[in-house]
Formats: structure tokens, sequence, C-alpha cells
DNA sequence: ATGATTGGTTAACATTAGTTAAATAATGTT
DNA sequence: AACATTATTTAACTAATGTTAACCAATCAT
């Protein structure tokens, strides 16, 4: 299960405010609004938070401040700050402050989801698990191609690993035909459709050591790995 | 002790380019100038870049195609756009490209120093060092061609070495196929491929030594070295 | 129920990779 | 230069991987 980046947001407008966290919790990340510095360096220091989104001009302590006392005690959490004004001295003092991006309202939120994801990418702590997994009896490590248990240890193919993996990360639930087709073929043609039978078959005999482990279909939608534990 | 950040430079722009790249230097960054999309991705495969400034707009191959096709073969090094255009769509393509920022014109040099530093900040280490380094439980220093274990001590061939850098560099991630042949090869020819297969062979043979170190085969894809540790 | 579609399985086939050895090219030594 | 040594490429054979085909079973729509 991948753990989830928890975003800090400090905007004192309530419009901008309300709408940023509403579409960032929409988009997975849970997110807690503060309406000024004080608050949000309180908050900042209670919860634990691996993303901080700063409006400059907000009141009691303005965003600049925040983060410097922020990255005094913390140098990695990412912080990206937002603010009305274009100046350029300004933006530098963001960078100064130890920012990570800089956006100048108005932007778009599409434009904001992807710079927060983009610094993501790049921020070290990528929760995006890579393995090994315990899948049933089995230790599954999509980076070696190794899926063991107590009696031996079977290499994987690379199209045998990517659809376990694709699996495994919507384990207990459906893992759409086409989607599957898309990540690991590059197209859900007719063809490229029997040959994912072909593996789904040749993974039910890998995983058939333990009677726990299922792979079942959903007619016309897809497969799903059942894992009782 | 770190190399220092190699950047690419893709711009049309003769006095733009210029500018950027004299400024770019000036702050200590060695700077490669190129002004076409092809010429971009021939220097980017021939040199050995840290960091990649694409503006969008270049003729014979656009900046979007060309992190694109890097992207393929390099999930890691940071690409920053540079764009006259400020349309969103166009910004969101782009870091679906695999971007890490996106700046439109007119900018501040000085905030693009910002950028590039607030980027390389997240994006680790630039693994750029000459060695040596620690492979398992070898010693590899490919500046003096030697793999060494408590044993004994391999000369490399050159071939050898080059290719188990190349390896080294991507330890751990995907070494593909044709950007190893190019880069070492300088053509991606069936023969020169099947050469490199009987390399592989030998190094798996030097490597055997240490279980723990296995260089796996992703079909049609690369080649990776996989080290525990 | 009937036919149409979708999925399961096995095997044949095509492509890609692994290994070994021989042939060629490059390098060093006298 | 001629020879010896070493490195690299080419070739041939084997093995692994992935795709296509064929046939059968299950599910769905009417």
């Amino acid at each position: 299960m991948t753990k989830k980046t928890k975003i800090l947001l400090v905007e004192d407008d309530p419009n901008l405010g309300l709408l940023l966290s509403e579409y960032l919790r929409a988009k997975d990340f849970p997110t807690t609004l503060k309406t000024d510095g004080v608050q949000g360096y309180d908050e900042y220091i209670r919860g634990d938070y691996n993303f901080l989104i700063l409006d400059v001009m907000v009141p009691l302590k303005d965003g600049f401040t925040l983060a410097k006392e922020i990255r005094e005690i913390d140098e990695k959490t990412p912080i990206l700050f937002l603010t009305a004004k274009s100046m350029n001295a300004d933006k530098l003092e963001g960078f100064k402050s130890g920012a990570d991006d800089y956006m100048t309202k108005p932007f778009s939120m599409e434009e904001l989801l992807a710079r927060v994801n983009a610094i993501l990418k790049r921020s070290g702590q990528n929760n995006d698990e890579k393995g090994p997994f315990k899948i049933g009896k089995f230790t599954f490590d999509p980076g070696s191609h190794s899926l063991v248990n107590n009696e031996k240890s079977i290499k994987l193919t690379t199209k045998e690993n990517d659809l376990l993996f694709l699996l495994y990360k919507n384990k207990n639930a459906i893992l759409d035909r086409n989607f599957a087709l898309k990540k690991i073929w590059g197209d859900d043609s007719y063809f490229n459709g029997r040959s994912m039978d072909v593996y789904i078959t040749k993974l039910r005999k890998h995983l058939k050591a333990d009677p726990d482990i299922e792979i079942i279909n959903e007619h016309g939608k897809g497969f799903k790995l059942i894992l009782a534990s």
C-alpha cells in the first residue's frame, strides 16, 4: 500500500484555499488548510506533512518567514510558494528561503498538481513502493524479477514480472484489461490481449503453490489478484 | 567530492542561446549549446550531461519529442523546458513528457539559475564521479580498468570497462540496449548488439564471485545491474 | 436455448539473448 | 617489419522469451 503524501496548505484567501484543498484531496493528497502563518507553523509542528504549499502574503507571519523557520529544523520537506506578486526580487527571496518551486497567481490547478508531482518525483522519499512484497507465501521483488517461496526461487520473465507487478498494485481490486495492455504492451490490440491471457495462465501456474492466492477474471473488465491476508 | 553539473542547452535563438550558455558557464556549470533537436539528441548521447534545458520550439525535432525520446532511455536526468508560449495545455504536456520544470519567456537568468539549483538540490547525487566504486564485494575503478576483490584483481578490457561503467551508472535501473550500443560502439547495428551480448557474458563471469550481484535482462529493452546493498 | 463474445490452455513459431569458439583486428615486443 | 599477445568481432549453436494459432470452455445478449 502506498503511503499518501500529506500536504499542508497555508492560504488566507478562503475561496482559493478551499478550492485548492478540495482539488488536492480529490487528487488523493490528504490536504490540511491553514489561513495564517502562525497557525501554519503550529500545524506543521503538530502534523506529519510531506509537502508544504505556502502563500507568501498571509497574516501574522508571512510565507518566507515561515519557510525559513521550517528550514531551520527541516531541510527536506518540499516547499512550493504561491504569490500574487510577480516581482523578480520576490521570487529569488522565495528560492533563498529554501523553496523548491514558485508559482505566480493566477495559475491553473492542473499546473499546480503537475509541479507538485514533478517535485515529489525527485524528493527521494518517493512513496512509490518498489518492493519486495509479500504475496501469500511468496516474496515478490519486481526489481530483480524474483518470486520466492520456501521451496524454490522462480525467475520471472519481463512480461510476467510487469504483469504481476500491476496485479499486485491493484491487489484485491480489478486490474482493467485495456489499462494493463496499454501499460505493458503499449496498445490494447486483439493479439496483445491474447498474449496477456497466456501470461495470466503462466502466473497462475507460478502462484499455484499457495492455494490462498487467486487471479480471477471479471468478464469483459479485467483481472483481480486475490490475497486473503 | 562532487563533479560539476554539465548542462546541455537546446535553444535556436542565437542571442538567447549564447547569453544563457555564457551565464551558466559563469555560474560554474559547464554548458553546451545546440540549436536544433536532432543535434541536441546526438549531443546528449555523445556527452555525459547532468541537466537538460530544452526550448520547446526548436527546428527538426521539438523539445517535447526530444524529451520523450530521452526519457525512454533515461529516467533521471532533470529536464527544464523553456517556451515562448504560455498556454496551459503546453505546460501540462511538458510535465507529461517527464519535465521537472517549465519556464515561460521572458524570464530572468537569475530565476533560471534558482530553478536549476532547486531541482539539483532534489535530484540526489550527481552520479558523475569517476570512481572507484563498490560493487558488492568488488571495488571497480573505471580509471584503471580494475575490478578487485579479496581473492584476485581482474584487469578489464576497454569494452568490459565501458560496459560495466554504464551498467554501474544505471545500477538497479535499466540500461537501454540501444543507448549502450550508441554510447560504447557508436551505433546500434545488429552485430554490435551481438558483441555486447558477448561482453555481458564476460562481465557475468567476472562478477560471479559475489552471488548478490546480478546482471538481468529485460527482454527487448536492455540490462540491469542489481546490487542488493 | 442459441449464437456471439470473451477467456483458458497448450503448442508451434519467431525473435531475442546466452554461450562458446574461431576469425580478425589491434597492440606490444623484439 | 615480423612475431607474439591481447582484444574484439563474427559465427554457429543453444536457450529463453514472447507472439500467434488452434481449440475448447465459460459467459453474455437476445
